[in-house]
Formats: structure tokens, sequence, C-alpha cells
DNA sequence: TCATTCTGTGCAATCGTTTGCACAATGATC
DNA sequence: GATCATTGTGCAAACGATTGCACAGAATGA
């Protein structure tokens, strides 16, 4: 058993060699190590060496006020999309020196908030959020108190907010134009909660791109879920289904409502993509494996994390930056949940 | 715009009700919040929340050396079979007030190594590695230094530490003995890396169960990879597919690995699970999806994650709380991926 | 040679809390 | 009514770093 090891301060490394600890303070901050005799610098820096020192970043931060790290926040990190933006997001600070704190909310306004109370008192320098609803208290409580925050994969309509997302429409009319071209006609929605600006934009976005791909959107062929998520997806699905209207293919908001749509469909007794095609939207890890493989949207969820870090680093670095929204550009990705259109009286023939 | 905002301290607290602020930090530490008369207790209360009062917790770690986080050091958050035992730790660390900072090494030594100085620098009460090899340095140097480390998911030959790991024999076992179950009897094993406890563990056990059902372990069929990943399974399948040695299933390492033979399988024109059954191991998400289902190993990896997330807390408490090594039961898994045996000539007819 | 500018280092205050100790005020005891 | 615990609060020193300011001593110029 060894004694709890006392750590060794700048104070040491000080007494070490003779100098005062401002001295070495300053021979350890680069900006500041010109100013110091160059025969000091090599013998701090060795005795620093030597005796295994290592700056208390608490100490730092209380007096600098500035913690390098920063909290990101997303729904739930067991869902497949986050992942991968977080691992950007990590990549693109740990480049500067700085940490990442994470926190799940849930899709919960209270353990948003509760989040961001969190990392506020842990004295984050900002905030990357993946949670931001359309309209957001919290966002706007950030923006007031001046912490840099940016959005990522969701925005929001909280004026002079930065944010790094997906081009959601051109998605959806990629998808839409797709299945035209398959033949496709009749084609349901299954749209994510309205309140998130990607269930939202989405939904208009097929409106949109169905209208220029002169096809008619039906409302009863939209139908609007509670969350993004594969029983939310089957739900949906399933009331299509039951509803007895005509479509032969299903744009789904995101992959796990599609997935959600397989069951749906298989429970039916259908098949998919024999009696419906259907799209997804993220291209989460994986969905290249289910059956039959997902035609989906890739989205560039790595790249994604990644911009918004760099973003917000260089919000702390020059706070009064201007809030910029940038939108990257998402692929189709053609897999075998797609087909020729085959059979347009689908649902009159269960009838 | 707004100014800065000046932050309230527990000075402004103080002088607000008219006491120092010694007595302010006493009402507000529960523990001590006794010592006060209770209309004192009162008043500091009310002006604390009127004042919008939140303690600087990076004063408070300075002071009192614990900065209630915890590094959870994993190889590769994009890995599906961490977010789930992440997030349990997150929740279990939660509870306790305590914040969890996040870190993916890649299964490199030398970003494992910084990942751990860099939590050290952060004054992290404590350690949850993900990350362990079977002879750590890394990890001996943190009980050497009585930095409270728990291990999960691996485990490691570094005496006097805990950890949360799998019953990885059992698992194994419970493979090979459904596969006997099914009439195959000559069966191979994609092990994972010999250098980490699981791939170690696995495969050991992989010969010690085909020991006990009485089956022949050939060495030939049993090929070893460099990493859990996909690409690596396949490339070990192939091997044994093009081998020419006699198997009709094969029992992966991990689900990764099994995905990767599922490749290897097809590659070879052969049939999953008609030609060779296949398990894998961990139960990640949308194992159950993939084409065909994977017949796996299912690890509560949530739960390993929360309880990882206990016993470092224990630890905390308690630092000289005797090291304990956790197991947690898998459960077999039956689906698509393993069928009866049919055509036990496979090899021999591919030549 | 002396006044003046530079340069490099030391001094001390500060960041926001916590906590051992001192010490008034109160109540109990004889 | 003096003595002694007891209780509640204040005081001040930490924790480990950073940084504005002061000030020696060297370098420069007249």
């Amino acid at each position: 058993m060894q004694s709890p090891r006392p750590r060794v301060t700048i104070r040491d490394v000080a007494d070490h060699v003779g100098v005062h600890p401002s001295t070495v303070s300053r021979v350890l901050n680069p900006a500041t190590r010109g100013r110091i005799t160059s025969k000091i610098v090599k013998k701090v820096l060795s005795a620093a060496d030597e005796l295994d020192y290592r700056p208390n970043k608490t100490a730092q931060g209380l007096r600098t006020n500035r913690s390098r790290s920063v909290g990101v926040l997303i729904p739930d990190i067991t869902n497949p999309l986050f992942p991968p933006i977080i691992r950007g997001v990590e990549d693109a600070l740990a480049e500067e020196g700085y940490t990442a704190v994470l926190g799940n909310t849930d899709n919960l306004a209270e353990r948003e908030r509760d989040a961001v109370a969190t990392m506020r008192a842990r004295q984050v320098d900002g905030l990357i959020l993946a949670t931001a609803r359309k309209d957001d208290p919290i966002v706007a409580d950030c923006v007031s108190d001046r912490l840099p925050v940016v959005l990522v994969n969701r925005s929001s309509d909280v004026p002079g907010i930065s944010s790094v997302v997906n081009d959601d429409a051109l998605g959806i009319a990629q998808a839409v134009s797709h299945l035209k071209g398959l033949g496709h006609s009749r084609i349901a929605h299954i749209a994510g909660p309205q309140a998130l600006s990607t269930g939202e934009v989405r939904r208009r976005s097929f409106y949109d791109a169905m209208a220029r791909e002169d096809l008619i959107a039906e409302d009863d062929l939209v139908v609007e879920t509670r969350a993004f998520s594969v029983d939310e997806g089957l739900r949906a699905a399933s009331e299509l289904i039951a509803s007895g209207r005509i479509f032969t293919a299903i744009v789904a908001s995101n992959d796990l409502l599609a997935l959600g749509a397989y069951e749906a469909i298989d429970d039916a007794g259908l098949a998919c993509p024999g009696d419906v095609s259907v799209t997804g939207f993220n291209d989460m890890p994986f969905v290249d494996r289910v059956a039959p493989p997902l035609t989906t949207i890739r989205i560039p969820q790595y790249e994604m994390g990644r911009e918004a870090a760099r973003r917000l680093l260089q919000l702390l670095e020059t706070p009064d930056f201007p809030a910029h929204a940038t939108t990257l550009q998402p692929e189709l990705i053609v897999r075998g949940s797609t087909t020729r259109v085959r059979n347009v009286n689908l649902a009159i023939n269960r009838n």
C-alpha cells in the first residue's frame, strides 16, 4: 500500500529550481514563455518533467474562468444516430485540448433543463446541443446568458444561434424523386414529431417535393409520430395499412421509423419491397445489413459533429462571431427496400 | 446584447442575508445544515433561490479535491456494444450527482495513456475503463497511484482491481451446446484479439466447452483476429473457408466478427444458416434485424454499466473497499443464423 | 557618469469554496 | 450568581493556479 502520493504543484517546481511560482507559470504557458530567460526556461521545464508535474485544471479553471470543456447534450446515446456525431465532436475538441462532457436527455424538457444546469455548474465553456426543439426556451436562456451554443442535427427558431444541420429538404427530395423514378405515385409519409425541427422540416419538404414531382400528397397518407422510434414507426405504418388507403411506398422521416414500418408491413402479411417500398433517413450504422437493406438518405454524421465542434471553438475564441447555419449535403443510398412499383392496388386488394 | 452577467457567489448570498459566507456554505451543505438556526437556514435558502445562486463546482473541486466526475474510457463509442454500457454508467452516476467524462481510445495504448492523463489532469475522482488489456500498465499505474478504478466488460490480470464483466465462459458454453443440440460437431471459432480478456477468455472457453460436449476442437478451426471488427471477421472466415477444412458452424467471439463471417459466407457462394450456422456474442442493437437474424449471446450491457458505476461510487466512499469481480449472467438468444446441420461435407464439396 | 529605458523576475491579490478554530451567547448546574 | 458546557456563527487560511504591478539590474544614450 502506498500513501496517497502528494500532488506536485507549481510551487514544488519553483522551489526545486529556486524561482518564484509565477515564473514557473509563465514558463509553462507558451504565450508568456518568451518573457523568461531561456536558461531558466530550460531548468523549469526539466524540473517539471523530473517531478512529473501536471497542471491542476481545476485550479486553472477557477482562476481563468475557463474549463476547456464543453457540454454535449443528446437525446439518447443508445440511438445509433448519435455516436458518430459525438465522435466527431470529441475528435475536433480533442485537437484543441478540450474535453466533452456528455448528457442524455431522452427528449424530456425537464431533463434537458437539468442537464444544462449541471453543465453550467461545471463551468463548461460552451454547449453543443443535439436536443433543441424548434422553439426552445433553454436555448434562448443560453443565448441571453451569452453562453456559447451550437446546435447540431436539429435547428431552432431562436435567433442568433449557430447550427450545423443536414439539408433535410434535399434529402427528402432525393427520396421522393427516387421513388417516382421507380414508378411510385401514391407515396405515404411517416412524419417525425413536429416539435422537432427535423420532423417538421422533413414533413414540409415531403409536400414540397411531391408537388415539384407533380405528385399528389394526400393528407391521409401523412401520419405523424410522437417520437423517432421503431415502435412509433410500427404504429404509424400499421395505421396507414389499416386505413385501407392506397399507397405503394413510404418515405419515413428516419431510419428507426422505417424499421418500424418493416415490422408493420410484415405483420400485415405484406412484403417490402414487393408490396411496399420504404425509404429511411440517416443511414444509421447497420441498416445496410437489415432485411431488406434499407434505401435511405445518408447524412454526414461524423462531419456534422466535427463541424459543430469547430464552430463552437471559433465562438469561444471570438464570442461575437456572427451566427451561421451550416447545412451539409446528404446522399441518397439506394439499397434493397425500394423497387419498381408492381401492384398499385395494394390497399384495395387487401380490403 | 446583455453584459456577461456577473456570477452570483456565496458571498453575494451572504451579504444579502447579512451573514458570513461560511454560514451560507454550511446551510447549502446538507451535512452541516443542522448546525445552523433554522430561521437563518430559511433566509439563506430563499436568498439563494432569489438570487439564483449556483455553486461553482470548480471552486468546490479545488477546495475539496473532489470533482464529482469520473472518466469513462472506451475503445470507440461508434461500436454499438458501448452506448448501452455508457448509458448505464451515466444513469447510475447521475443519481449521485456525478458526471461522466468520455474518452475514446480506439484500442490504441498511446491514446489510452493520453486519455488517462487528461482525465487525471481534470481531477476525475475515479475511472471506469472498458479498454483494459490483460496486462495493462496503465491500470497498474492507477492502482499504485490509488486512483479508484473499475473495469467493465473486460477484466485484467492486474491484482486488486474491481471489475464487472460478463460470464463469457458460460456464454460460449451456451453457444456450443446450442450448436451441438442442432447436430453440429465440426465447429469453428473466430477468436478475438488475445491481448484482450474477452478475446482470450472466450477462446479458452471454446476449447473447454467443446471438450465438455465431447467434441473435438481442432486448432485449425480456430482463427485469431487482430480486432473485434467486421473486416477482421470477414478475413478470418474467408481464411477458414479457403482452408478447405470441414466445418458446419462458426462460433464468433463477438457480433461484429459474426457479421464479417456472414459476408465471407456470402462471398463464397454459401448460405447462412443453410451451409454454415453462425453465432455471435453481445447481442448488439439491431442484430435481430440483420439477415439472417443473428443467434447470439445477450449480455446485460446496460446493467454492466450501472453496476460498474455503482462499484466505483462505493469505492469513492470507501477507498479501501476490497476489490471484487462481479460477473453477470448472459443469455442465449436463438434466432435465424443457426439451424440443424444438413450437409456435413461442406468443405469437402467445395474442393 | 548619470539619467533613462528595457527586461526579466518577484510579490501579492485573486478566483469561489470549505473547514478548523476561536469565541460570543445561551442555558444548565450547583 | 458564578462556573461550565453547549450551541451557533464568524474569522481566516487554505486549495493551485494566473496576472497586474512593482522593481531590481542591465543596457542604452547623452
